[in-house]
DNA sequence: CTCTGGATTGAC
DNA sequence: TCAATCCAGAGG
């Protein structure tokens, strides 16, 4: 059963916490990629690192609506990050979703990324939505729609998490809001 | 309108 | 270490 708007409705890192080990499948171009969630990050209210930190805009504007629909953007002209939207409505927070251990489909990742190597198809929030076929053409997708959507998978204890700060901001460098399975060999930025 | 900088990646 | 490549947001 594909996770529905209660489970993302929880606290945002809660929810994070829980999204490692559980399976992100894509079925875009009428073909099943998926992975297992190893790395996730927070971006919260009042967050000086978020999107939403500077207000409702066009672009932030999905998340301030509902939990469980895609926010997709595209990053310095040419890359996608995919994030789910956590938070009721008017609690502007999400979570991107940065590497994933593929599972299903890898023929298919391998030519979407031009590489054969497993630990280079989903270690990164770019190379993910890559592999998965996520453009800015998902932006706003209800995750509950059946063409992008998470299942349930094994439980990762606490002692199997560990956090650290987030990749590749400027502000808020201090925050621990980056979680991912320890020893994972799919992890970005090793 | 112009300017600035970015939740990244891959080549050098 | 750095270019690619473009757009959202801010300021004039």
């Amino acid at each position: 059963m594909p996770l529905d708007k209660t489970f993302f409705t929880q606290p945002t890192i809660s929810v994070a916490k829980q999204l490692l080990g559980c399976i992100l499948i894509s079925m875009v171009g009428g073909i099943k990629t998926s992975g297992k969630i190893i790395e996730v990050e927070c971006y919260l209210q009042n967050d000086p690192a978020s999107h939403a930190y500077v207000g409702e805009t066009i672009r932030n504007r999905i998340m301030y609506g509902p939990a469980g629909f895609a926010y997709v953007y595209l990053i310095y002209g040419m890359h996608n990050c995919f994030n789910v939207v956590t938070g009721n409505p008017g609690l502007p927070e999400a979570i991107l979703i940065r590497a994933l251990e593929p599972l299903e489909g890898i023929r298919i990742m391998q030519e979407r990324r031009h590489t054969t190597d497993l630990k280079n198809l989903c270690g990164g929030p770019a190379k993910l939505a890559q592999a998965l076929g996520i453009t800015v053409e998902h932006n706003k997708l209800d995750l509950s729609g059946g063409l992008i959507f998470f299942e349930h998978g094994k439980v990762i204890p606490d002692n199997e998490i560990q956090s650290s700060p987030r990749i590749g901001i400027s502000k808020a460098k201090e925050d621990l809001l980056r979680f991912f399975v320890v020893g994972s060999p799919f992890v970005s930025h090793s």
